[in-house]
DNA sequence: GCCAAACCCCAGTGGAGAACCGGGGTATAC
DNA sequence: GTATACCCCGGTTCTCCACTGGGGTTTGGC
């Protein structure tokens, strides 16, 4: 399991539709980009990648841009991570053909530990993120008065 | 929070030492890298770092190699692997300074991710592997029969 | 119809780190 | 004193991530 800059730049664009989701209106990637410091060519090829999973859908010429597919209530974190970073290692590695009893034991807890990771990652949705950035920025607000 | 061929490596090394824990004879880097088909040059590296972290303790000259430096119910996943991995990175990558409100989220949640993968590293101890080991090679042996 | 605005596809680059390998130095048992 | 181990430091190769660029294709508005 990987949590890298890929994953968080992907979460980050999907909270800026999320936030834009009431308004049947598309965004573009570069209003996306512009607005969390993205490298817009880079998130382009993100958005790509979350299209072809059918997390968001895509409006093609003038006026196009990026919906969320379904609601954000209804897509987790693990749903985006997973399908950014590709969960394509389900075969245990093709390196060591017969894997010692040690190797598979050891396989094991890291299986265990990234499925308690995957865990923490699906309880969230894009909604619970959204709401989490609201109150967090009304607070800021309070404390700025 | 990565979980490599490194760690992989050190925590089979370390496998190899508690099973001999009982005699108080050192073990040769080349004897576990045989035991466990690990190159013995680059083992040397990962048991150098765990001697440094304190999980190991070395006997130089001749007739010596590696003990495990305490006992092996007291040895951690956690400790192996957060000492091979290096857990360094406790600030929020120091890439983008400000970080905006978006990116605290989703950092705050990549560490909650991190923490629940810890928590399954750290209930395990070298003793729980190697008994889980014991019993598996049991199991194959009866199945052999 | 035409043009500009947007997405779409594919290919390449630079840097970082992982996985090794090797050359010497140093301590210690015999 | 010498063989046997660890010790330290550097280089090499390879892969992957983050990012860039060059074209194409679809679409709305004039």
């Amino acid at each position: 399991m990987e949590l890298s800059c890929k994953s968080e730049y992907a979460l980050l664009a999907l909270l800026e539709l999320t936030a834009h989701y009431n308004g049947g209106e598309p965004l573009q990637i570069r209003q996306i980009a512009a607005e969390q410091n993205i490298p817009d060519r880079y998130l382009e090829q993100l958005l790509a990648t979350l299209r072809r999973s059918g997390l968001v859908r895509s409006q093609r010429g003038a006026k196009g841009g990026y919906l969320l597919a379904r609601e954000p209530w209804k897509i987790t974190l693990l749903d985006v991570v997973s399908c950014i970073e590709g969960l394509d290692s389900q075969p245990p590695e093709p390196n060591k053909d017969p894997k010692s009893v040690e190797g598979m034991i050891v396989w094991e807890v890291w299986q265990e530990a990234g499925q308690a990771a995957d865990a923490v990652l699906q309880k969230y949705t894009l909604q619970d993120l959204a709401e989490k950035r609201d109150s967090r920025q009304q607070l800021d607000l309070m404390y700025y008065i």
